[in-house]
DNA sequence: CGACACATGTAACACGTTACATGATTTG
DNA sequence: CAAATCATGTAACGTGTTACATGTGTCG
């Protein structure tokens, strides 16, 4: 869905032909999510038959130039005044992971959160490196591309603190489920009120 | 992918058949991310053309039951025990509008980032709202189900700070090109941060 | 000249979503 | 009995990914 939105997005500003909007995108978003130029193709077509795109002829160098409908208009301008519903996020493997992690026997919680997280330190290592990069390379940051990154090291610092959240969690679980089954159940709600 | 991933890990607890293949899995994930009994039928299909689960026969009741096959074993202990890759995360929609929003002139980013916000923010409430309910319902709080909400709860937070962030560099760079291009446009500018 | 970036496509495939069809069983 | 839930599928479609084919222009 994204891809559909943003090559519309990119023709708002100008009609472009298929491989320039490949090289605008990818310079907005500095590589985070590298496009196929294929992909740019076949969704133009897609957009095309959708009504929202239309060929416009070719430019002085012979590029085949792709320019917004009326509708395709309506839809950058719906697009960017609507909200991205958080209502059915899109599902996140990660958590999918540790929720099975923890629910199926056999699995290994600690290391798989401690694998984990020193994979997304390492990714947030990265991320400040190209910050760094960036912000050297061109005098003037791209806002764009550095918002985009700023986004992925959110993201990142966030992971790393629920990861955190959940080792302490499940600790706390393992160490006190284990002394519960014996004695007798009495104070089953005192020691959930505590967490 | 991750349903694939998902059903394998299920299987690897027990073997089950479809229908309750979904109902675990939205046990377990607490209906955060619905899914479709029917991708259910056609994952599993799909599972069995790549060797990874085959059918076992029908249980007491009737039902289909399938269980994982060897490189199905596999397939589960590998998911396990590698991280999430971090190289090449999944698109987000909303890193890719903001950052085509200030760079595509027109578009008003003040307002799309306030939108969001309280769109985000909204998302937020549910959010607690539901961990207060599970918490309440059963008294021993389900462990995957929390620990997915908390994910879902660390990611809105990320989410609402990163647009914070945005929204203040954002002033700052208004606030700093404007003074450089002609002090004759007061006006317009204060136009277009009213609206 | 040979390698590489530019430029446009196409075919095949994987995954996910929706909608529909069908029937058994349970429950108010 | 009617409605809802359980249970198993299938067909069609949308989006995204990969790989391939093809040709032009440029630069060392």
């Amino acid at each position: 869905m994204s891809v559909k939105q943003a090559l519309l997005a990119l023709l708002e500003q100008e009609p472009m032909y298929g491989y320039q909007l490949r090289t605008e995108f990818e310079a907005r978003t500095g590589s985070a999510w590298p496009l196929n130029v294929g992909q740019v193709y076949t969704t133009l077509t897609r957009l095309e038959r959708d009504g929202l795109v239309e060929p416009a002829g070719a430019d002085d160098e012979g590029h085949e130039i792709w320019r917004l409908t009326a509708a395709g208009h309506d839809e950058v301008a719906a697009w960017f005044t609507t909200p991205v519903a958080r209502t059915q996020p899109p599902r996140d493997e990660l958590a999918i992971k540790l929720a099975l992690a923890v629910t199926v026997p056999g699995v290994d919680v600690g290391t798989l959160i401690q694998r984990q997280r020193s994979a997304t330190m390492g990714a947030l290592q990265d991320y400040t490196r190209l910050k760094r990069q960036a912000d050297a390379s061109t005098g003037r940051t791209d806002l764009a591309w550095s918002l985009v990154l700023d986004s992925l090291v959110f993201a990142a610092e966030a992971e790393i603190r629920w990861l955190d959240h959940c080792e302490a969690r499940v600790r706390r679980v393992a160490t006190e489920s284990t002394p519960l089954i014996a004695p007798a159940r009495f104070e089953r709600d005192e020691q959930e009120a505590g967490r």
